[in-house]
DNA sequence: GCCGTTTTCGGCCCGACTGTTTTCAGTCG
């Protein structure tokens, strides 16, 4: 533990350095702060097993920051961070997250109004005082008033389930006034949460792509609008940018504003060393063009393939060797994740089966909830029983094989919500816990342990239990986990639920390193959950996992290889 | 503060847009 919150130091620093005017050094620590907030081991666990030096192999961090990490795993603070807090007034970070405001402003702001937070600045907003300032305006006024109410009102990241269904609407409104759209950034790499949405666009009257943009229904607020580039803000408190493109560079820019930021940075400086230079514009040899018309040919001549963008984070994509057949939506043959009416679904079991059977699927598994989720209709063995003989009327008539499951309940004790004579006829169960999250580790660790151990546990379910932007994940030795999954041979879930996400990208890429499976699910509570499962292939794709690491891109025949007690 | 077949010192992405200012600084992505 520790990563985040030391992350979070970092870019503390980073900000309240900028506002000294502090050069540099703020970009470093940001970098490093990035690294080791998506590293996939704790910082603790890495000098406790490997010291110090191997501190210093993470990207970005060098003997200052390492020796700064020590210290806050020591003492949990780090007294350099402290002094540079002191020294200024302890509201004025907040300003920095104004939009529209940076270090040079803020900075001028507390020098000559002794604005040292928000509620100064809105003070000094009432009276006036800012438009007397040099570089300030009426318009830098109104601007900052409307950034004040729009910081008050709250701003989370937006779940990619939520953005994506936007993103493309947005693309069917435009697609008439474009010859190609795309949107690019966080969206198209699939993270799981959207600080904003960017669309390019290639058309032959550019103004006539901008004017539809800020036109769009949806839009509450136009931020710029300019011949290449506007920004509007959705009434669902999104950002939105969108660039026209010419099509000799479109490739490029897709490239460039697909990012990440550090895959950008790691490529570009790969092009340096060759001495070429790569922008959004394309890549170039001097002034000459050698490539930017797609990305493919961008990477090419670069020396690599492809690069899928979901890969795209700088986690060794560019190391050189052959990036993986990452898993693909049309891999999947059935869900291994999925409720009913019986429990707490808003779905009958032939409404989910047809579902399924449209999407191509060879197999659904009824999962719906053990006995002790009274809140979620749990089912107690005779509802258990009478629901199979649904199972097997729906399967006859909607010709698709429907696996008698279960979503049990891990109880405190480790154990599982049915007792043995029920466990053994249940096809598939999913392992799941949903009550005492608030565990210290340790019994938690063990508690989940004890699941894994059990012989009739499958599949271990959403396995943190976070939910995003709502529960912090409980603790849990996750690496302990994964091991003990591997070892015991049970699968674990990659719930694409847009609220969880559960594994995480990062732990799918640390549980297949340690040779882990999985099964990628929607946790469906209606028919049209089904259609979570390409954001669960999304973070699954994130995570470099290949079909082979997946148990439902397997046939009928091959998932009763997994799953013993599935019935021919 | 980090990093290195350009460098152990001197770089660190760079272009679009805005607002305020008559040629540019600040912010953002």
């Amino acid at each position: 533990m520790g990563n985040r919150e030391f992350a979070a130091l970092l870019y503390e620093a980073a900000d309240l350095m900028e506002l000294q005017g502090i050069d540099w050094k703020p970009q470093a620590y940001r970098k490093a702060a990035r690294a080791i907030e998506s590293l996939e081991r704790d910082i603790s666990d890495i000098l406790k097993q490997s010291g110090r030096k191997e501190l210093q192999e993470i990207p970005g961090v060098g003997e200052g920051i390492a020796s700064h990490i020590e210290e806050f795993l020591r003492s949990g603070r780090v007294k350099k961070f402290d002094e540079v807090r002191k020294s200024l007034p302890p509201g004025i970070g907040e300003l920095l997250e104004l939009e529209g405001l940076g270090p040079k402003k803020a900075a001028l702001l507390l020098k000559k109004l002794r604005v040292r937070g928000l509620a100064d600045l809105k003070k000094a907003l009432g009276a006036g005082k800012l438009r007397s300032l040099e570089g300030f305006g009426e318009k830098s006024e109104e601007n900052l008033r409307k950034a004040l109410e729009l910081h008050e009102r709250g701003k989370e990241r937006m779940l990619l389930g939520e953005a994506l269904p936007l993103a493309e609407e947005l693309l069917d409104y435009l697609r008439p006034h474009a010859e190609r759209l795309d949107y690019a950034g966080s969206l198209r790499r699939m993270q799981e949460t959207i600080g904003d949405i960017d669309i390019l666009a290639q058309s032959g009257r550019p103004s006539g792509v901008m004017e539809a943009f800020i036109a769009f229904p949806r839009v509450e607020r136009v931020l710029a609008h300019g011949a290449t580039k506007s920004s509007v803000l959705l009434r669902e408190g999104i950002q939105v940018d969108l660039r026209v493109i010419p099509a000799g560079s479109y490739g490029a820019a897709l490239q460039y504003f697909t990012g990440s930021k550090e895959h950008n940075v790691a490529l570009r400086a790969i092009a340096a060393k060759r001495g070429l230079r790569l922008s959004e514009y394309g890549l170039f040899k001097g002034e000459k063009l050698l490539a930017g018309r797609s990305e493919e040919e961008v990477y090419r001549k670069l020396g690599f393939p492809l690069i899928p963008a979901e890969m795209r984070e700088d986690r060794g994509e560019l190391a050189g060797t052959k990036p993986p057949e990452l898993v693909e939506l049309r891999d999947m043959r059935g869900d291994l994740h999925a409720h009913t009416t019986f429990s707490d679904g808003i779905s009958a079991v032939e409404e989910m089966a047809l579902a399924a059977k449209s999407k191509g699927y060879e197999y659904l598994a009824i999962t719906d909830h053990s006995q002790a989720e009274r809140i979620a209709r749990g089912l107690s063995e005779e509802r258990l029983e009478e629901q199979w003989k649904e199972l097997s009327r729906v399967e006859k008539r909607v010709g698709i094989r429907l696996l008698r499951g279960a979503e049990i309940s891990i109880q405190n004790d480790g154990s599982l919500d049915y007792p043995e004579r029920v466990l053994k006829k249940l096809e598939v169960t999913v392992c799941s816990i949903h009550s005492g999250f608030k565990m210290p580790k340790e019994k938690m660790t063990e508690r989940i342990l004890a699941a894994l151990d059990n012989k009739y546990c499958d599949i271990l379910g959403h396995p943190t239990g976070r939910l995003l932007n709502r529960r912090a994940p409980y603790e849990a030795d996750m690496q302990r986990v994964f091991e003990e999954a591997v070892e015991e041979r049970k699968i674990l879930e990659l719930d694409g639920h847009p609220e969880r996400l559960d594994l995480s990208d990062a732990h799918a890429l640390a549980a297949r390193k340690l040779g882990a499976k999985f099964s990628l699910s929607t946790d469906s509570h209606a028919a049209a959950h089904l259609g979570y499962m390409r954001f669960a292939v999304g973070q699954a794709r994130r995570g470099w996992l290949t079909k082979g690491d997946v148990v439902n891109a397997l046939h009928l025949k091959g998932l009763r290889k997994v799953f013993p007690r599935m019935r021919d």
